[in-house]
DNA sequence: ATAATTTAATAGTCAAAGATGGTCAACTCG
DNA sequence: CGAGTTGACCATCTTTGACTATTAAATTAT
């Protein structure tokens, strides 16, 4: 397994037993998975973004920590932020996938509904000569019609 | 006998023997066979297509690998068709609304996730600057990559 | 005592190196 | 000619280390 994996599970575990919000060592996270002290803000920077619901924050200096914070946001509350800021006129694939999974986390769709977005706006689908930018334009369009699509009919029926 | 078709029973023997999905590293198989590693991916991409009843997928970087899976033979049938006899390498908005409202219909895919995709490949997704025709090939990959997706998971999670 | 300075303990940034897999065009062989 | 094979070059993700920034504690100067 990853190292990055490892850390990320190591603090997502943490997390669950304590509440939503912890504070740890860089140094000593680094030294007990025998690490550099930079790979923590990898992890940190890859795995605990606002996209994938954390915030965090940190102090340095003698006593210094970083403070892990993971946003508690209802469903729709996140849709609404995704489609009025998050999304934006473009968006890179990547983004988009992390974007998808956390709605799906949430409950706002399923799983599967997360899978088949994450397809429609993969890489491999746009394999056609455009430019990279209009790529991530297109890519909004489409997130945007599909999560407002999830949202109309979010009110009325179910999950999803 | 051919480097190819060694590989390919390779790989379909740890198919049998392990579970429908395997994951293998590109450049340790190479060497088990004393090949180039572009190899493995000529074999993948000529025995191992939707086509065939499998898909792929794949991670770079540290740590990465090729995960290859086998998918149901009906659904490898319901995609041959769609993506052999029906979708060809363009589509129209129209004619892809049809599709996946026949789709839903059968049950192959929940009514909800019958809206996302053809909110993906509505008109206004496209609204960007390029030609029709473009869009056409465009929202071909999309549908191709969407159903192969749905039929990937169709054994495991069990709603759609 | 108080202020100023130094030291030690933290964390952040960034670019380079390492570890994978992908693509494509040229070459090979039946 | 066409399927198979290879290698050069590219893209992506991870890991590390050198250098930088900040803060609390300890020390020194007044």
């Amino acid at each position: 397994m990853r190292l990055s994996d490892a850390i990320e599970e190591f603090i997502k575990t943490m997390m669950e037993q304590e509440e939503a919000e912890i504070e740890l060592k860089r140094n000593d996270l680094a030294q007990y998975f025998g690490c550099a002290p930079s790979q923590i803000n990898y992890v940190l920077s890859t795995r605990f973004t606002p996209d994938h619901g954390y915030v965090t924050e940190s102090r340095r200096g003698g006593g210094g920590c970083i403070r892990i914070i993971r946003i508690e946001r209802e469903s729709g509350e996140f849709l609404q932020f995704l489609l009025e800021e998050r999304i934006g006129d473009a968006i890179s694939p990547r983004a988009a996938q992390i974007l998808c999974s956390k709605l799906a986390e949430q409950g706002a769709i399923s799983q599967r509904t997360a899978q088949v977005m994450c397809a429609a706006m993969a890489p491999e689908s746009f394999s056609v000569p455009i430019p990279e930018a209009l790529k991530d334009r297109l890519r909004a369009k489409m997130l945007r019609n599909m999560l407002t699509t999830v949202a109309r009919h979010r009110a009325t029926s179910g999950e999803g």
